[in-house]
This record gives C-alpha cells, sequence and structure tokens, in this order.
RNA sequence: GCGGGCGUGGUGGAAUGGUAGACACACAGGACUUAAAAUCCUGAGGGGGUAUCCCCGUGCGGGUUCGAGUCCCGCCGCCCGCACCA
C-alpha cells in the first residue's frame, strides 16, 4: 500500500456518492441540535464556476464541516441567482430562450460544485428564476405594498431610445448606452418603488448591533445612507414680477454661518426654476444645458460650477434691509434636501468657488483659533475646520456646535407665511429603491391596471403570474410588452378589460430574501415563520466585498419589511459577514501585444530568473503584472481542469493556504503543485503508519516517554490552534498549523519503527488527530486516510477531537534574557519559577556575566514564564 | 476632497507590547537513481569574522516603554470605497 500514489480522479467522486447516498449532509428542521447556518453567497448561473467560487465555497465548507463536526445542526444549502441581463443578451446573440440557456448553465454549474465534494444539503436548492420561487416574492410584493412599502412614483432615469430600456448609471458610457451606443436620454417614468428610506434611522442604527462585520462594510453602508442633521430654512421672497413664490425654503447643516451667507442657488429642476424659465429663454436655455451634463458621475466630476442670475433676491433673514441674490446653479441636486441652498462662500469651498466666479461677497464668520478677528481673510481656500462665530450678531463668541442650536431656536421661534422660519431636519441620502426594469427576464410585478379602478395587485389566489415561454427577441424593448396576449387581462375587481403591469424586478430583489426561503424551500408561503425564526439569523455569512453595499442593504431592508409583514421574527439577517479577497493570476502577451492564457504559456526558471515562452510556437511571452482573474485579460485558469488533473481537495487546500482569506491571493502553478505534493505526504504519513504499527506488536501499554509525550502535546496543541483559527476564518493559519503537526508526526513515523510502543500509539492518535484536522479542508483525502486507518464510519460524520487540557500547558519554558532590549541568552526553567530565582539564575549565566563584565545591572524586569530584560 | 485599509526576506505571509521572519512557495547544495521525476537531508534577512561571536534590520522621522512590527504624533507610498449631499 506504502508504495501507491493518493489517486484523487478516483477517490473524490467516491466519496462523494457516498455522502449523497449517506445523505450525509441533508438538514432536518426537528433535529435537537444546537443549529448554525453557514451560507455563501449564492451563483449568477452564467455558465461555468471561476476560482472566486471555488475560493468562496472552499472556505464556506470549511466553515461548515467544522460546525457540523462540534456537534451543530448545519445549514448549508446553494441556490441560483437564475435572473438578469445576461440571460437575455444571450438570447439576443444566440437565438437561445432565456429560461433554457440558464438552466442549462445551472445543471453545468451544479456538476461543478457537486465536483468539489462541498458538503450541501441540496435538496433544499432554489433557482429564483422559477415560478415556485418568485411567487412567493410576488405575494412578498404584494404584502409590502399592504403595509405601505411599497409606492409608485415618478422618476428620472437613464432611457436608451435603440434598446428601448432604463439603463442602470453603470451602463452608461461617456453619455451613451452601453450595448447600442445610442445617446441616452433622461426620462420620467412612473416606476415601483420600496420605502427603504422608511428604514433609514433603523438601517443605520442597526449597523452598530452587526460587531461580526467587517468594519470596513458597515463604514460604507453608513455612508451610503448619509445621515444629516441640519435646518430647513425659509427666506422671504422680495416682491417682484417674476417669481410666484413668496418664500424659498433651503436646507442647511450650517445654520451657525448664516450670517456669512451671500446667495441662494436653486436646482435646475426646482419648481421655481421651472416658473422662472417660462418667461426667460435664456434661463432654459441654462437648465437644458445643465440637463445636458447628464448624470454620469465622470461628467459631474469635472463640471464646473456655473450659475445664472435670476433677478430675483430674497430677504436676508438676519440682516435688516440686506437682500441675498437668488441663483440657479448647476450643482444643486434636486433630490436632496429641499432642492435649494444658501451659500456661504467663507466656509464652504463650493460655495467659495462659486462666490469667486459672480463676484459675490466673502464673508468669514468663524475664526480659527490662533487668528485674529481684525485681520482674519479667507483667499482661495474655505475655513471648514472648529473656531469661534464672529461677524454674527447674537451668535458671536459661541461654538459651531452652540451657534447651530443658537440659530435654529432662533429661526423656530419666527414665522414667515404661518409657517415657522426654521425647523430641524434629519435628512439621509439613501433613496427609495426603485425596482421597475423594463425587462423580460425578471419577476413580474403583480400588478393589474385597470382604467377604471386603477392599480390592483394580483389578488394571491391569482399567483403565480407566470412569464410566458413564447417571447421574441429579435427586436428592442420589453418583450413582454409586445407580447400579443400576456398583458391583456380582466380586472380583478369590476371584470373589466385591464392591462398587466408589463414592468419585472430588479434582479437585487430576488437575492434579497433567498436566506429565509432556505429555511423552508418548498413551503407554500414565502416563509413559514416559526421555523424561519429558528434557522435565522445567518451565522456566517460569506461573499465578495462588490456587495457591501446594495445587496447586504437591501437584504437588511427586506428583513425588516417581512418582518413587519409577519415573515419572519428578526431584524438582521447576517449576524456574522465574511468578505474574502478575490482569486488573481499574472497576465501574459504576445509580442503582439496580445493577451495569452496561462495554459498557453510555459514557464521556464532558470536560479531567480522566470522566463515565459508560448506553448505551441515557442515565441517569448511577456510576464505582466498581477491582475483579478478575467476574461478580457485571458488570466483565468478553469477549475474544472484543475479539479480534472490535480483534484478538488488540491484546489481547496490552495485556496484556504498562504494569503489571509480577506486579502486577494494570487494562483499559482507552483502553488497548486506544493498543494498537490501535501495531498501526496499526507498520504504516505498515513501509510507508513499503517505499515510500522501492524509490523510491531504493541499490545503492551507503556506509559508515555518524553518523545511520545511532546507527540501528544503537538497533536493536541493543533487541535486547540485549529478550532480557533477556523472559528476566527484565518484558514491560512490553521494550514500553517496542520503543516507544523505533520512535520511533527513525519518526523515522528522515521523513528517509530525501533521506539518503545508508546510512540507507536501516541503517533497513530496523532495521525488521526490529523485527519480530523484536514477533514473540513481536504475532505475526501480524509476520508480515503480514515477508512485506510480502519476508523469505523465516516470522518464527515465524526466528532471534532477533544483537546485535554493538560496537554496544552508545559511544565518548562524557555526564557529569553535581553541586555537593554537585546536577545543575549535564554534559559529553560519550570513553569511557574520565582522571579528572584530567575533573577540570581539568569545573574550567574556565564554569558550573562560576560556581557555584564563586571557592571552591575540597574534593573532587571522578570515577566514571570515570558521573558527578563536585564538594564545595565 | 471625505472615509477605510495596508506597508515585514527572492515571494505569499506569521508574530496577546516580550526570542521578528512560524508555515509555505521559490532557490542553492547533498543523498538515492544509469538518468529524470518523486522522496529524504542541509542551507539561507543583510553585512563582518575560519569558528565561538559582533553590527544592522519590519516604508521614513520623532515619542511613550525595562522592552515597539505592534501603542502615540508627523510624513511618504500603495490599494479600496464614496464623491457637487448643502
Amino acid at each position: 500500500m506504502s508504495g501507491e500514489r493518493y489517486n484523487p480522479r478516483e477517490m473524490e467522486p467516491r466519496w462523494q456518492k457516498v455522502w449523497d447516498e449517506a445523505k450525509s449532509f441533508v438538514v432536518r428542521d426537528d433535529d435537537a441540535r444546537e443549529k448554525y447556518y453557514v451560507l455563501e453567497m449564492f451563483p449568477y448561473p452564467s455558465g461555468r464556476i471561476h476560482m472566486g467560487h471555488v475560493r468562496n465555497y472552499s472556505m464556506g465548507d470549511v466553515v461548515a464541516r467544522y460546525h457540523r463536526a462540534r456537534g451543530k445542526n448545519v445549514l448549508h444549502p446553494m441556490g441560483w441567482d437564475a435572473f438578469g441581463m445576461p440571460a437575455e443578451n444571450a438570447a439576443m446573440e444566440r437565438k437561445v430562450h432565456p429560461g433554457a440557456w440558464t438552466r442549462q448553465n445551472i445543471s453545468a454549474m451544479r456538476e461543478q460544485l457537486r465536483s468539489m465534494g462541498l458538503s450541501i444539503d441540496w435538496t433544499r436548492e432554489i433557482a429564483t428564476c422559477e415560478p415556485e420561487y418568485y411567487q412567493h416574492q410576488q405575494a412578498l410584493f404584494i404584502d409590502f405594498l399592504e403595509a405601505g412599502l411599497v409606492t409608485r412614483k415618478k422618476s428620472k432615469v437613464n432611457w436608451d431610445p435603440v434598446d428601448m430600456t432604463v439603463l442602470a448609471n453603470e451602463q452608461v458610457i461617456d453619455g451613451r448606452g452601453w450595448r447600442s451606443g445610442a445617446l441616452v436620454e433622461q426620462r420620467e417614468l412612473t416606476q415601483w418603488f420600496f420605502k427603504i428610506s422608511d428604514f433609514a434611522e433603523d438601517l443605520l442604527a442597526g449597523l452598530d448591533t452587526l460587531t461580526d462585520w467587517p468594519e470596513k462594510v458597515r463604514v460604507m453602508q453608513r455612508n451610503w445612507i448619509g445621515k444629516s442633521e441640519g435646518l430647513r430654512l425659509q427666506f422671504e421672497v422680495v416682491p417682484n414680477d417674476k417669481a410666484d413664490a413668496s418664500s424659498i425654503e433651503v436646507f442647511t447643516t450650517r445654520p451657525d454661518t448664516i450670517f456669512g451667507a451671500s446667495f441662494i442657488a436653486l436646482s435646475p429642476d426646482h419648481p421655481l426654476t421651472a416658473q422662472l424659465a417660462t418667461n426667460d429663454p435664456a434661463l432654459a436655455e441654462f437648465v437644458a444645458e445643465c440637463r445636458r451634463q447628464g448624470t454620469a458621475t465622470e461628467a459631474i466630476e469635472k463640471a464646473e460650477k456655473k450659475g445664472y442670475f435670476t433677478q430675483i433676491h430674497v430677504k436676508h433673514p438676519v440682516k435688516p434691509g440686506a437682500t441675498l441674490p437668488v441663483y440657479v446653479a448647476n450643482f444643486v441636486l434636486m433630490e436632496y434636501g429641499s432642492g435649494a441652498i444658501f451659500g456661504c462662500p467663507a466656509h464652504d469651498q463650493r460655495d467659495l468657488d462659486f462666490a469667486r466666479k459672480y463676484d459675490l461677497a466673502v464673508i468669514p464668520v468663524v475664526l480659527p483659533p490662533d487668528a485674529d478677528a481684525a485681520n482674519f481673510a479667507v483667499g482661495n481656500e474655505a475655513y471648514v475646520d472648529a473656531g469661534n462665530i464672529f461677524n454674527s450678531g447674537f451668535l458671536d463668541g459661541l461654538s459651531i456646535d452652540e451657534a447651530k442650536k443658537t440659530a435654529a431656536a432662533h429661526f423656530a421661534a419666527l414665522t414667515i407665511d404661518g409657517k415657522p422660519q426654521g425647523t430641524v431636519e434629519v435628512n439621509y441620502r439613501l433613496r427609495d429603491w426603485g425596482i421597475s426594469r423594463q425587462r423580460y427576464w425578471g419577476a413580474p410585478i403583480p400588478i393589474i391596471h385597470c382604467e377604471v379602478c386603477g392599480t390592483i395587485p394580483v389578488p394571491k389566489k391569482d399567483l403565480p403570474v407566470v412569464l410566458p415561454e413564447d417571447v421574441t427577441f429579435d427586436q428592442p424593448g420589453n418583450p413582454l410588452d409586445r407580447h400579443p396576449t400576456w398583458k391583456h387581462v380582466h380586472c380583478p375587481q369590476c371584470g373589466g378589460a385591464a392591462r398587466r403591469e408589463t414592468d419585472t424586478m430588479d434582479t437585487f430583489v430576488d437575492s434579497s430574501w433567498y436566506f429565509a426561503r432556505f429555511t423552508a424551500p418548498e413551503a407554500a408561503t414565502p416563509t413559514i415563520p416559526g421555523v424561519a425564526n429558528a434557522w435565522l439569523p445567518v451565522d456566517q455569512y460569506i461573499g465578495g466585498v462588490e456587495h457591501a453595499i446594495l445587496h447586504l442593504l437591501y437584504s437588511r431592508f427586506f428583513t425588516r419589511a417581512m418582518k413587519a409583514t409577519g415573515h419572519v421574527g428578526i431584524d438582521e439577517p447576517f449576524k456574522g459577514l465574511f468578505t474574502q479577497g478575490m482569486v488573481t493570476h499574472e497576465t501574459y502577451k504576445s509580442p503582439a501585444g496580445e493577451w495569452v492564457a496561462p495554459a498557453e504559456v510555459i514557464i521556464e526558471t532558470l536560479g531567480e530568473d522566470r522566463k515565459a515562452l508560448h506553448l505551441h510556437s515557442g515565441e517569448a511571452i511577456t510576464i505582466g503584472s498581477i491582475e483579478k482573474m478575467s476574461k478580457s485579460k485571458k488570466n483565468v485558469v478553469d477549475p474544472d481542469e484543475i479539479v480534472g488533473s490535480y483534484g478538488a481537495d488540491t484546489a481547496r487546500w490552495f485556496m484556504l493556504s498562504d494569503s489571509p482569506p480577506e486579502r486577494d491571493v494570487q494562483w499559482t502553478e507552483a502553488g497548486v503543485e506544493g498543494a498537490s505534493r501535501f495531498q501526496q505526504r499526507i498520504w504516505r504519513l498515513v501509510s507508513e503508519t499503517i505499515e510500522i504499527t501492524k509490523q510491531s506488536a504493541h499490545s503492551v501499554r507503556e506509559s508515555d516517554d518524553n518523545e511520545a509525550k511532546a507527540l501528544r502535546k503537538a497533536a493536541h496543541r493543533a487541535v486547540h490552534n485549529v478550532s480557533q483559527d477556523i472559528e476566527g476564518l484565518r484558514f491560512n493559519r490553521a494550514v500553517a498549523q496542520i503543516y507544523e503537526l505533520t512535520n511533527a508526526l513525519v518526523r515522528a513515523s522515521g523513528i517509530a519503527a525501533v521506539a518503545p510502543s508508546s510512540r507507536l500509539a501516541a503517533l497513530e492518535d496523532g495521525v488521526a488527530r490529523l485527519i480530523q484536522l484536514l477533514a473540513p479542508m481536504m475532505p475526501h483525502l480524509a476520508e480515503t486516510c480514515w477508512e485506510a486507518l480502519g476508523k469505523s464510519g465516516l470522518v464527515a460524520d465524526a466528532l471534532w477531537p477533544d483537546v485535554d487540557p493538560a496537554l496544552l500547558v508545559d511544565d518548562s519554558v524557555t526564557m529569553p534574557i535581553q541586555i537593554n532590549g537585546k536577545r543575549r541568552a535564554e534559559i529553560v526553567v519550570a513553569k511557574g519559577t520565582a522571579s528572584a530565582d530567575v533573577e540570581a539564575l539568569v545573574l550567574s549565566l556565564d554569558e550573562i556575566v560576560r556581557i555584564l563584565d563586571g557592571n552591575a545591572p540597574k534593573k532587571i524586569v522578570v515577566v514571570p514564564d515570558r521573558i527578563v530584560n536585564v538594564v545595565v
């Protein structure tokens, strides 16, 4: 046996079949054991799995298998985020139905995932594109609608006039549609919205409870929600013959700087702007120009601050007799605050730029701590830091915070047009979530439009609203809209002719509650609340950081909305979140400047130098930078090929070793080979251990000698450390611990044949423990070894090895001796040796005596059982 | 601009304020082999000395401490996220 190499290609399918037949990973709701829910972000069925999936699911599987071994009832499901654009693109390009394309991809990718040997309960598999799933999403939509969490409103969208569809901001490139290349228009469409902004405060507050989330993600969400507290302030319009309005409302977070105000600016989309523009062609032209600028971030970034003076003025609210000019400015957003601002150029850079351009007053009202009031002036840089208010009448001398409160109180007490002049208000950057998409391949929004009764939800008994199969993609626009019959229905209320909503839901809706559906994937309702509440929240969620905001925020909103409608009883869906790094690879370029795939490159190593040659042509290839694996740069490695040649365990092991999981990992051929060699090394160790123990009769139970004891200690320490590292998701360190134990056992196996039986027993026990530590990471190899060692049952079902605490502590410790903080010697003493004894021992050491050279130490610091520092 | 993170050998990376470089990859030398692969052993941060040993060393400059990769202050560089948010 010891001569045979381990053959993953033979063993891996075998164990996968065994687990399958034993239903090892099928989980039951009525299991009394403690629950543990581990979930990796489910994949989009693009066609084939990539290395990012391998990394993601390897990590999740380690966590799942570890907690199973810890005796927990582990839910570890898998599904498909199966709606979306790529399926429609495939339909247009290849004339296949999006459903056929998607389902074919799902079965191909399911096979690939199965070949990885993941401990997934496949009986719970769901695909969001099936009516069995999306009918419940439609039910949720109706419940949300009835609970007032859904609204229908007009909103500006990017409209592609050629494809006749709405585009996301990311799909607008240089003002043109990414597919059609047509100039994108801004259109107002009536769309469905989830009222996520109703939960802004709650979503913000909830972040503080998510202590097992990366700080980075919490900060990103906090910024995205963008809370700011300020004052809504009325400015009285100086009577004129242009404007109908008698007052203008602005939002400000700096009411303390009101004495520094020098202008008012309206958004181009402000109602007053529109009204003024009807009698002012130049203003109308200015507004049109602003709109042309578009919403692309790039354009906004470069746009110059521009304004248009409306000829009207408002009264200065705190300087009797003074007025402020009213501009329309391109940088004021209608969507935020009230769509109008007051400008205080001295203390806001953007306002300052604007003031310099239009020659407006710059009045400093915050005095920096070290400046003096007589000379302080603002140049081309606004002063935005702390200081005391000056030049400001009743606010003089106050701090910024005090002045904000005083100003707010002042304006709250005054009235304009019968309303308070100032009202304290909290604003959020977070907008409601527009979910309407003019697409075929998504969940239909279950609404019927009736001329008589209005907008009527589809009665629940009529769900699902199923997508029609007979659709065409040979022309632009929404196939649902031009389908001959699908949208023509009767009104559920009056029975008259009516029209179906032809918009479908944003695919982010699909992924906002799938984790809940996994708890009862076949239920007749979206969830079974009792079951959902028993499983949720997800204890450990793992996925890419690219979902830090949208997916994770939407899921948090959905959970709250589902709670409000009685589907779950919790607020936060994901207790622990882990965001893993990307998989990268070197890039290669041919002399012609074309990207070359790693599979077509041969690397030659000469000493420290590396040279790349083309596999076929033999021409020199340039080795480029390390980049995220992507098709466009061709630096991808196909998981199938790796599994086929090295086995799934090797791929899994490599993905877990070396790099900390939150950082990017570089895929290298050498690294994979190292992982593969380690696999063989384990198999040799196991085979040799079996041989040795077979040959030597060690029926006599001897007490452990020092070697045996050291071996046992190494094994128990490894179990302890690996456990902690897996729980902390420090897989790279767990791997290093396993290497260390392996090294110790391999060393011991060399001498065990001639050694006392106690060492053989320790070796056998250590190898068994090693295999168990390995089982979450290389499950197939571990099963093979477990079986070879003659252990009963599956290692996948075995309980995690226990740790004898007595074996974690040493009776003696090595203490380094420092002289002035530099290590000069070390001593081995019994654990717990008194400081005075240690001190005496140190001073008697030859090396120390020599280094001290007759000088008396100034001070000796003894940290018991740790270190000694002699200060000279 | 704002926010977050990072900076350690040839490389990926270890290191509760306590022996910097665990573990791995790559490399070099040796053993085995007709040979290669595989395997095993040995070496290795840099500099100096035949050796015992000495000096320097965690992006840079300060500080706190008996002791700093780790904590504090100020720089430099890189990465990520957000960005006309009033």
